[in-house]
DNA sequence: GATTTTGATCGTAATATTGCGATGCAATTT
DNA sequence: AAATTGCATCGCAATATTACGATCAAAATC
């Protein structure tokens, strides 16, 4: 007999506490060179539309489309409709967040106590 | 006719320079949530086998074996051999550079000026 | 030396992500 | 109104990740 995981290949989200999956999530959301580059081309222009970024990325316009997508899912940028093109900028709310709940979690872990095996 | 990328589905690293994909790489080595929290227990208690985690965690022997593989890929930990078990910790070293870079990545963005359409 | 313990690795199954062409849709322009 | 522009979404192909049972290898114990 065999047990059969429904969902195997997928995370086992319920295994882990809130602050987990969400620390993951946002480790996601920036755990791509694009978007890593969409970001910072965000952050030094301020805003920009769509076609700025196939531009600078040299990706096509749907993978651009697509991975301005995940990180507004995941909140760290807006998207406006401006006429007949989008603007996007950094939302600066989540941004902080961000940079609080990860220099949280990188805390300095102390060293005394000669830490390792 | 059809141009037909032979590595489609893989990202095209090329297209970026190496401080986004290294970025890019340390985010996608905390994206998930059975590595944060293997990263917090290690924290907490300083050091560890895998069989401790394999009970923490609740995933399986090989799966656990798995992340961490990656983890101690990534450098942010390290392992020893400690007799018939392996002994697993954070490399404080590596740790505090993932602070230094994400701390870094998310500077503070000015809101001034109104950054948004 | 046989057994046990511990963890890495292999093989496999399934889901997730990446990438792009094609298409659709809404606003602007002609 | 027709054409164009700018972007989102669909559909597909391919790679990557997640998960686990089974097996292997090394050290410790019997």
């Amino acid at each position: 007999m065999q047990f059969r995981d429904t969902d195997m290949g997928a995370t086992k989200t319920d295994l882990f506490t809130k602050e987990q999956n969400e620390l993951a999530a946002m480790a996601k959301a920036i755990a791509h060179p694009a978007r890593i580059a969409i970001l910072q081309y965000l952050v030094r222009k301020n805003a920009c539309v769509c076609g700025d970024l196939v531009e600078e990325l040299g990706l096509a316009q749907a993978t651009t489309s697509q991975h301005l997508k995940e990180l507004k899912t995941a909140g760290i940028i807006q998207g406006t409709i401006e006429g007949v093109s989008v603007c996007y900028c950094i939302n600066p709310k989540v941004w902080n967040q961000y940079h609080a709940l990860f220099s949280n979690f990188f805390k300095e872990v102390d060293l005394s106590g000669g830490n390792c095996c």
